[in-house]
RNA sequence: GGAGAGGUGGCCGAGUGGUUGAAGGCGGCGGCCUCGAAAGCCGUUGUACUCCAUUGGGGUACCGCGAGUUCGAAUCUCGCCCUCUCCGCCA
């Protein structure tokens, strides 16, 4: 969330910063809300202040058994003014609060200025996308020569955009997993966190996803429940220090979280139907840091360079994206997409986004901490340790031999029981 | 799902509708004592919004959340949420 008074004392700031977003937001009429809400505010508090004076008048002179009716009586009035301002500071509070949650957080300065991704940047690349000998296929072809992906079995369970693997696939998913959270928690520091795949409102709210992505998400539809399926481990993982304070001493605090994430997926149809690439559930290994403000922008760079280790270890080819202003997310300030080179599409493809949410999230999330007298918000932030399923498609395209079978990356063999290749399953 | 108990400050724990932001204790911080420490003693100790101001001072709100009764609610009423115990069901 934005601070209300950051946009009262920067009006022309944010409008750039919201120009260039290529988000219209109508910032005159959230001005013109917070000052009536703040005048009826006033207004209200100093009637209740000479309210709590009579009180206490009445207080005394029962006490000394005198009478008080008349005080009584002229407050009575006055009690049913306050009332009326007191639920009209309600109303403009509610009003003002509804819009400051769909502004989207300010993008850094270092991000290159553009209306959409053929705006990003590219910082580096590591790897070199292998020459094939032959033609090589996709991730769909080579699961269903294997006998390992079965896209029409899952959707007679659940639908398009789901699903099923079997034997070495179902392997290689637990594989992977197992993998990135041991090279996170051994090697960068990270704590492993199993959460819940469900959240509430208010989670959902501190880190971005309400009250604006509705559509995006699955609603737990039974009756009375407040609960959604979580797109990322994100959300209840920053969400485990909603409402606290915390302590300078213990930052920055990094959890690693394995969870399953569901996705909507609305209004992309038609977009990368085939295959795994775009599923409704799918899983990740999410990294998530809190982090005191001046040392975010060099966590973001460390976070990216913990998910960057993965795909080398995997001796996966991947470039590195700057987000544009037109492409970053809502929460975010600053994201890296690490773009994976698929072989099947002749393309990078995004295996992990990397975000610094600066104290948007924190702030919505009440995540503070504390150094002086005064608490501060903590800067949060997270980034896919990987994605798992793209991670499976990429070792699969790339690994992938003229026989059909598939070379297991060696850093990944111990966790497949040290066989070198997926050979077709009988 | 059924029955019961309970949610008060960083923590524990009092609290009769009227100087209760809230007794007391613990913890934290500062000081005294000490060569140093412990013990002891003294003092101090929440958050948010807001107004005036140089340090500082004032106002309002907050006792799970929301509504109601009242001149006035931590205290009374209703609804909701959460926690715990027992039973049932279940991995």
């Amino acid at each position: 969330m934005i601070d209300i008074k950051f946009l009262r004392d920067n009006i022309d700031v944010l409008r750039t910063a919201l120009a260039n977003r290529g988000a219209s937001i109508d910032l005159d009429s959230i001005l013109e809300v917070d000052a009536s809400k703040r005048s009826t505010l006033h207004e209200m508090e100093q009637l209740r202040a000479e309210q709590n004076r009579a009180s206490e008048e009445i207080a005394k002179l029962k006490r000394e058994k005198a009478d008080a009716s008349q005080q009584l009586e002229a407050m009575k009035a006055l009690s049913g003014r306050v009332k009326e301002l007191d639920e009209k500071v309600r109303e403009l509070d509610a009003d003002l609060q509804q819009r400051l949650l769909i502004i989207p957080n300010l993008p850094d300065e270092s991000l290159p200025i553009g209306k959409d991704e053929t705006a990003n940047r590219e910082e580096r690349r590591w790897g070199t996308p292998r020459d094939f000998d032959f033609e090589p296929k996709d991730h769909v072809d080579i699961g269903a020569a294997l006998g390992i992906l079965d896209f029409e079995r899952a959707a007679k369970i659940a639908g398009a955009r789901f699903c099923l693997s079997f034997g070495a696939g179902a392997r290689l998913e637990r594989a992977l997993i197992n993998f990135f959270l041991d090279v996170h928690t051994r090697e960068h520091g990270y704590t492993e966190v199993l959460p819940p795949f469900m959240a509430n409102t208010a989670s959902f709210t501190g880190t971005g996803q309400l009250p604006k992505f509705k559509d995006d998400q699955f609603v737990i539809g039974n009756e009375g429940k407040d609960l959604y399926l979580i797109p990322t481990a994100e959300v209840p993982v920053t969400n485990i220090h909603r409402d606290e304070i915390l302590n300078e001493a213990d930052l920055p605090i990094k959890y690693a979280a394995y969870s399953p994430c569901f996705r909507s997926e609305a209004g992309s149809y038609g977009k990368d139907t085939r295959g795994m690439i775009r599923q409704h559930q799918f899983n990740k290994v999410e990294m998530v840091k809190f982090t005191t403000p001046e040392t975010s922008f060099d966590e973001l760079e460390s976070l990216t360079a913990n998910a960057e280790k993965i795909l080398q270890l995997l001796e996966l080819p991947y470039r590195v994206m700057t987000l544009s202003t037109g492409d970053i997310g809502f929460s975010a300030a600053k994201t890296y997409d690490l773009e994976v080179w698929l072989p099947g599409q002749n393309a990078y493809r995004e295996i992990s986004s990397c975000s610094n949410f600066t104290d948007f999230q924190a702030r919505r999330a009440n995540i503070r901490f504390r150094r002086g007298k005064k608490p501060e918000f903590v800067h949060t932030l997270n980034g896919s340790g990987l994605a798992v399923g793209r991670t499976a498609v990429a070792i699969l395209e790339n690994g992938q031999q003229a026989d059909g079978s598939v070379v297991i990356p060696a850093a990944l063999r111990p966790y497949m029981d040290g066989i070198e290749r997926i050979t077709p399953l009988k």
